[in-house]
RNA sequence: GGCCCCUUCGUCUAUCGGUUAGGACGCCUGAUUUUCAAUCAGGAAAGACGGGUUCGACUCCCGUAGGGGCUGCCA
């Protein structure tokens, strides 16, 4: 696993390499928007290069980790279409590998064992924090003392010293420079040897041959850190681009309230996984005026240059938006399964039907629909069982005259042979000829018999999708 | 506390020193109308604040305010 290291190669962009990028959620909780759109920023920079997108779950932690957070991360990432070049990497099963770098860097000096105790580290870290400098031992002097036999002992990272100036480029902050006297000795590996995360993702970044890193931006500081090591090591530093976070609609770091929900949260919500795909991907990124941009237009133009430096906010507004228009563009025959999906889920029975007729509806219901529930709310018309309730509206444009109107249509309607749109619709406007009126002198009676004011499309629409059977009998029932 | 990042219509954003500051969502008005919508035509709506630099700043610099991050044997 080790990669020969060219010492004059300082940068993967220096080196015009494949583009390799990760997304390296810890598996503590479930895929969120903000993670959601970390991974997609990833995935379609590598993708768009040529380049690999690797997945790896930083697993770490052995408290906080969890299995069913690994499968919600994984299936969440599916559903959004974000396959990763490769089988993920639990970071976990590398800790060997951490701990020779560790011990490697020990070796070469860039690293040493520190035996303070818990007492005094946090007297230590009081007094540099008092003094505005960043944490260092004094087990970093190879000459402090003979360490204790026996004790239990951290490996820490010897920070450089306080005037060396740390560079990092990144690509959406631009040059951001550290101090040396920021950078505290930071753990490596902990007194049980464990890796922490600072050193692992360094490792396994460089293991895994990783040249961009697109990340949160709460990781921007500790760019630095790991800048620090990754040179201490004399490994080539990846690019960077650290990405502000997603807000709440109030401006404030994304809390469950504000919509920080598992992305199978959208799913149930009825959200389309292109939709989420172009909404996340303008929230953070922007090419000119273009708006709705789609996965496969994106994945001609992404590109670092477009993204912001400034956090935006989560407007379920503008997505339900966004999911509308690609509800719009969805293939009928898909959009049924979802819908036949998205009810069993939310316990509604659709079994009464056919696929034929569903099919046929959704052209006229789509336009009018944001999201699968919408969509389900809108076949309400036709589940509707006989007799018809009909509500304060429906039952006052049902007036004496209209319902002796809607009996002489009936009996026009029920010559019709062929019960399709045009056929239905030629005999409504028929009919208002030779009554000499308007359709809407008796469309709004006609559409309360049937739909008793659910909404619904177009009556010609309408009648054929409930078949003249059933559209002859809810006329009957006013009659 | 220290250090770092951010700040254009309500929201997402364009602008990379010279524009009537553009687009989209939402909102308002009108048209259409057989429900709910959709659609079409208009409209209102922005450079946080204060200093500089410059012939000229939204754009560059400094400060203030507000927001966020790091400062863990969490990631």
């Amino acid at each position: 696993m080790h990669a020969p290291t060219d010492p004059t190669v300082h940068t993967h962009e220096a080196t015009g390499s494949a583009i390799v990028t990760r997304f390296a959620p810890s598996p503590t909780g479930f895929l969120h928007i903000g993670g959601a759109r970390t991974a997609l920023f990833n995935w379609l920079f590598a993708r768009k290069a040529g380049g690999k997108y690797l997945l790896r779950i930083e697993d770490t932690d052995r408290e906080r980790s969890t299995q069913p957070a690994v499968d919600a991360i994984l299936a969440g990432l599916a559903w959004l279409g974000l396959e990763a070049d490769g089988p993920p990497t639990f970071q976990f099963t590398r800790a060997a590998r951490h701990q020779e770098a560790a011990t490697s860097l020990v070796a070469s000096g860039g690293a040493y064992h520190c035996y303070l105790s818990k007492e005094e580290e946090s007297a230590l870290k009081e007094e540099a924090r008092a003094k505005g400098l960043a944490f260092r031992s004094p087990w970093r002097d190879p000459d402090y003392g003979t360490p204790p036999t026996g004790a239990s002992y951290v490996t820490r990272l010897r920070a450089p010293s306080d005037n060396t100036i740390i560079e990092v480029m990144d690509k959406v902050q631009g040059r951001v420079v550290t101090a040396g006297r920021e950078i505290d000795d930071f753990i490596l590996l902990r007194s049980d040897h464990t890796p922490t995360y600072m050193l692992a993702v360094v490792v396994d970044d460089h293991d895994m041959g990783v040249t961009h890193i697109i990340r949160g931006d709460d990781h921007l500081t500790n760019a630095a850190r790991q800048s620090v090591l990754i040179k201490a090591f004399g490994w080539p530093v990846p690019v960077y681009a650290h990405i502000p976070l997603i807000h709440g609609d109030d401006g404030k770091k994304l809390s469950k309230r504000h919509g920080a929900l598992g992305v199978d949260e959208y799913r149930r919500m009825g959200y389309l996984p292109e939709a989420m795909r172009a909404y996340l991907l303008r929230l953070g990124w922007s090419k000119g005026d273009l708006d709705i941009v789609s996965t496969d237009e994106a994945l001609a133009l992404f590109d670092l240059e477009g993204l912001g430096r400034s956090p935006a906010r989560l407007d379920f507004v503008k997505m339900g938006s966004v999911n509308a228009h690609f509800i719009r563009l969805a293939d009928d025959t898909r959009l049924m399964e979802l819908l036949r999906e998205q009810a069993s889920q939310s316990g509604i029975d659709l079994s009464a039907i056919p696929d034929v007729i569903l099919k046929a509806a959704l052209p006229y219901l789509k336009p009018r629909a944001q999201t699968l529930p919408d969509l389900l709310d809108q076949l309400q018309f036709i589940l509707a069982k006989r007799p018809i309730t009909l509500d304060e509206k429906a039952s006052k444009a049902l007036s004496s005259e209209a319902i002796e109107r809607i009996r002489r249509l009936r009996g026009e309607l029920s010559l019709l042979i062929v019960w399709q749109h045009d056929e239905i619709k030629g005999s409504l406007d028929r009919f208002a000829g030779e009554e000499n009126i308007g359709i809407g002198k008796i469309g709004p009676a006609v559409r309360a018999a049937l739909t008793g004011g659910l909404a619904a499309p177009d009556l010609a629409v309408t009648m054929q999708l409930l078949g003249k059977q059933e559209t002859l009998g809810r006329l009957d029932d006013i009659i």
